[in-house]
DNA sequence: TAAGATGATTCGGG
DNA sequence: CCCGAATCATCTTA
């Protein structure tokens, strides 16, 4: 290696300058008055010519040569000169490479190999995988398709990792290189002179190269487990659209539940499972109870955000709804006529003089009296509010208000029809989906306290629940 | 292809 | 941990 050049240098400076080896055992120096010295130095020349060249040689000459150099008369003498060269250069060697502490890159590396179940235990890598997925993804997902794709990947990974590591660690690449090059030193140490701590050095120099194709190895792993790691968060954050129909049992759930459209654990449980019902015959995917949570918290804000963009949608939802709830009515009359057992709407009767007020805000003191014992404390933006945002919003008051009178007619028509359970008199008295109700001054729902017990009209009574305010 | 819609993510607050 | 808010990234639509 360099070593070998530095001594070929230190040798040429032998064979030109000579002043180096001043002293050297039985050598003169190049430029002595005797004329046995110019001998000598033909000798010397020429040998250290042929150690010079022996390189360029073939392999079978270089042997013949180096034996040949080997019974020379010179070999002992010239070794001793070479020694003390070594001697001497041997302190700038030494002092050019030594230090080996454990590389804190490769500690980083192999930290992070850890982390990510790729250098972890053999089998349970998978777990770790799994865990490191699930971090990844926050720990809110369940999209199990992609976790097993990512996992298998990741199991691709660690394979070609594990055994491209064997083939340096435990196969012994290393070391059976090691020993080829300390017998290759034993055998040049009968040409030139080679000390243990050279031998010892050479193999240091082995290690780290070793060490550092294990680097390599290491890091690329790494850049491969990001580059799977980025793919899969890309995945996930690849977005699709909601069916259809889940948008539409979304919506419905959101504007029945205008006041308070914060649905409890189940109340989103049971959204998921509809919406993934609906949406598995179209496209086979499945909506997760974090899907519905995302979809409340940007619905919720959106609305909030342009109460007119959604006014349309709003009424669109609260017609649906008010029909829905017809049917559901109707079949709540026949069951009450037939006295269904089958229909929990049992004892709870409700006032008709209740309904007949007109003020929402009065409606929903008066709801929220009913429900929750206490006065109307909080904060209620009164009717004209409602029909204020969809007169400036519109531009055409009296269609906003013919809609809301629509389906205030419509609803107090179904109110005298049959007394109703309390989840009824929700989606029907307090049948705010066409309007801000729930917001109040801050354009808050927080204290916008609807009657607890809240039933989604669409469903009957005791489906989806959604009372306790967060 | 730009603009708008929409699902997902991030961040700070309570 | 949930929420609001801001933002990102993709999908849809005009």
């Amino acid at each position: 290696m360099d070593e070998q050049a530095r001594i070929m240098q230190a040798l040429g400076g032998v064979s030109l300058a000579g002043h180096s080896v001043q002293g050297g055992m039985g050598l003169q120096p190049p430029h002595g008055h005797d004329g046995t010295d110019d001998g000598r130095k033909q000798d010397i020349g020429d040998i250290l010519h042929q150690i010079m060249t022996i390189t360029d040689q073939s392999l079978d000459e270089a042997q013949a040569k180096k034996h040949g150099l080997n019974c020379h008369r010179m070999k002992p003498a010239l070794f001793s000169v070479l020694c003390e060269i070594k001697e001497k250069t041997g302190l700038s060697i030494r002092g050019s490479q030594e230090e080996d502490p454990p590389d804190p890159q490769l500690m980083r590396l192999d930290n992070m190999l850890l982390a990510e179940g790729v250098s972890g235990p053999e089998k349970g890598g998978g777990s770790a995988a799994a865990a490191a997925a699930a971090a990844a993804s926050g720990g809110a997902s369940d999209n199990s398709i992609e976790h097993s794709d990512y996992r298998s990947k990741l199991t691709q990974i660690r394979q070609i990792y594990h055994t491209e590591l064997e083939k340096y660690e435990q196969v012994g690449a290393c070391n059976e290189f090691t020993t080829h090059v300390m017998n290759l030193l034993r055998e040049q140490s009968r040409t030139r002179p080679i000390s243990p701590k050279e031998i010892e050095r050479m193999v240091g120099i082995i290690h780290r190269k070793f060490s550092s194709i294990q680097m390599q190895l290491k890091q690329s792993t790494c850049e491969a487990v990001m580059i799977l790691r980025s793919r899969f968060l890309d995945a996930r954050r690849k977005r699709r659209n909601f069916s259809k129909q889940a948008t539409e049992i979304l919506n419905e759930y959101f504007y029945s539940h205008l006041s308070n459209p914060y649905p409890s654990e189940e109340a989103k449980e049971e959204l998921a499972k509809k919406c993934s019902i609906t949406v598995s015959q179209g496209v086979g995917s499945t909506i997760t109870v974090s899907q519905v949570s995302n979809w409340f918290g940007n619905k919720r804000i959106r609305y909030k955000k342009n109460i007119g963009k959604f006014q349309e949608e709003a009424n669109l939802y609260a017609a649906k709804t008010a029909v829905t709830a017809a049917h559901a009515v109707a079949a709540a009359v026949q069951n009450s006529q037939t006295n269904s057992p089958t229909t929990p709407n049992s004892g709870f009767q409700m006032k008709d003089e209740e309904f007949q007020l007109d003020s929402a805000e009065s409606k929903n003191t008066l709801l929220t009296n009913m429900f929750t014992g206490s006065s109307g404390s909080f904060n209620l933006p009164n009717s004209g509010d409602m029909f204020l945002s969809m007169q400036s919003l519109n531009g055409d008051s009296y269609q906003g208000a013919q809609v809301g009178v629509n389906v205030q007619s419509q609803v107090d028509t179904l109110r005298h029809v049959i007394s109703q359970t309390a989840g009824y008199s929700e989606a029907l008295g307090g049948n705010t989906m066409y309007s801000p109700n729930g917001l109040n001054a801050n354009g808050g729902w927080h204290d916008a306290m609807t009657p607890s017990s809240v039933i989604s009209p669409t469903e009957g009574p005791g489906s989806v629940h959604s009372d306790t305010s967060n």
